[in-house]
RNA sequence: GGAGAGAUGGCCGAGUGGUCGAAGGCGCUUGAUUCGAAAUCAAGUAUACCGGUAACGGUAUCGAGGGUUCGAAUCCCUCUCUCUCCGCCA
């Protein structure tokens, strides 16, 4: 949510971000009914003011005065009813409109229409020859990856992974959990199912709702997360914080119903209903500077755990058109993935500034006493079973064997090469 | 799923129609006392928004929403959540 005053004192960088993040949002309309708003309650304010004195002085008087009193005041009630009834009207209209203006892009955001147009910063690791064999086939010849039998049982987007490929998928997540344990953060298991206001406050709704399962029948209000922070973040909703930073690792399965993907990555694990991840969220004081600090950290954090996987990826600076509404500052983290002959998603990296700290209304006290919204950030560690395609297919070898990378050996129980 | 009890400030807890933003206590802050501390005493101690340079004034907030009333923390309705008992259950 973005701070209304922000609006009214710089309405041209509202403009200019409604235009780049296309997003659904009007900034004259949206000052034109503020201001209609602002009238309307001081006009509320006023009458409630005489009514209310009234009302103080009512028990002083006798009998006779206060029946007098009641008929005058009978019309000024009716009136003031009158009055709040639209004033609610007015406020949630607002209120809808607000929910939708963008946070404006730092400087540093480059501009551009969508994911083409995202800009490469930064390159790690050597491509290696591959091998010819996708995920799928490895997955299918050792046993490990079953989507035939996933899309019988739950349907298209579904899959099964067993034996080594099942654990694999846990190790990998196994370790992102101690590798994060041992950098300060606190290991968090979180609701998997949440209400409305979590993902409201997260700003995945309102716009998300296709995006997200709802169990509605007969739990009205109730939603699967697409990603623990949804639950990390809503943690501390409605809360003033008196410890900043925190740090979190969030740990859970992920549900996205990928409406209007039909047809999109439909080969293999790229694009699945189900996966688990293990997310970084932090909460921290409201200062650019430190927000630009712990951006780095959760970036840093997540290129040094691929590169302890060893696998290859770039980092790319996510241009305006391709951010999210909340978002100021986002990365992307790309891994190798040699079926695809092209890096693929497999972190994203997003500041918030005090956005969902204002819907989740999660304040702290700063320096000088006063109550402020947080920061919020954000960013995978990782997410499997797509960093399985990878992982897979950038460690298999002649023999049609995958050599398991030395950091997850240790969650192998020591296992090396899976055959 | 059935039956009952409850939700008040940072915390505990009083308050069944008016002068209640809310007694009292705890906690916290400041001052007195003390060599210092404890104890004691005194004063202060919610948030948001609007108006004002400020002092200050106004409005809202007693789980949420609606209703009754000139006036609601207090009465009525709906919902949410918590607790106790019963049933079911990993």
């Amino acid at each position: 949510m973005i701070d209304p005053n922000s609006i009214r004192e710089n309405p041209e960088a509202y403009r200019t971000a409604t235009k780049q993040k296309r997003a659904n949002f009007d900034v004259d309309s949206f000052l034109s009914l503020d201001s209609d708003y602002k009238s309307l309650k001081q006009e509320f304010e006023s009458k409630k003011a005489s009514q209310n004195k009234v009302s103080k002085l009512m028990p002083t008087l006798s009998k006779e005065e206060q029946a007098k009193l009641k008929d005058e005041m009978k019309a000024l009630s009716a009136e003031i009813k009158e009055i709040e009834s639209k004033l609610k009207e007015i406020e949630a209209q607002r209120e809808a409109m607000l929910l939708r203006a963008p946070g404006i892009p730092l400087k540093e955001v480059p501009e551009g229409k969508d994911d083409s147009e995202n800009k490469e910063v930064e390159k790690w690791g050597d491509i290696p020859e591959y091998l010819g064999k996708d995920h799928v086939e490895l997955g299918l010849a050792l046993g490990l990856i079953d989507i035939e039998r996933g899309v019988k049982v739950g349907g298209s987007k579904n899959y099964f992974l067993k034996g080594d490929g099942a654990r694999l998928h846990h190790a990998v997540l196994q370790y992102a959990l101690s590798f994060l344990y041992g950098r300060g953060y606190t290991v968090m298991e979180p609701p998997h199912i949440v209400s409305y206001d979590a993902m409201k406050g997260t700003s995945y709704f309102p716009g998300g709702e296709e995006q997200a399962y709802s169990l509605d029948s007969r739990d009205p209000d109730k939603y699967l997360i697409g990603t623990s922070e949804v639950s990390v973040c809503s943690y501390h909703m409605n809360e003033i914080l008196d410890e900043l930073p925190k740090r979190y690792a969030g740990y859970s399965p992920c549900y996205r119903r990928e409406a209007g993907t039909y047809g999109k990555d439909t080969h293999g694990l790229y694009r699945i209903h189900q996966f688990y991840k293990v997310e970084q969220v932090v909460v921290c004081e409201n200062d650019p500077d430190i927000s630009m600090r712990f951006h780095n950290e959760l970036l840093n954090n997540a290129k040094d755990f691929i590169q302890s996987l060893n696998l290859p990826y770039r980092v790319v600076i996510v241009c305006t058109g391709d951010m999210g509404l909340g978002q100021v500052y986002k990365h992307d983290i790309e891994c190798w993935m040699p079926s695809r002959n092209s890096y693929g998603e497999t972190h994203s990296c997003s500041t918030f500034y005090d956005f969902q700290a204002r819907r989740l209304n999660m304040r702290y006290k700063n320096k000088e006493g006063k109550l402020e919204f947080c920061h919020t950030l954000n960013n995978t560690l990782i997410a499997s079973p797509r960093i399985l395609i990878p992982l897979l297919e950038n460690n298999q070898n002649k023999d049609g064997t995958i050599a398991i990378p030395k950091a997850l050996q240790p969650f192998m129980g020591g296992q090396e090469v899976i055959k």
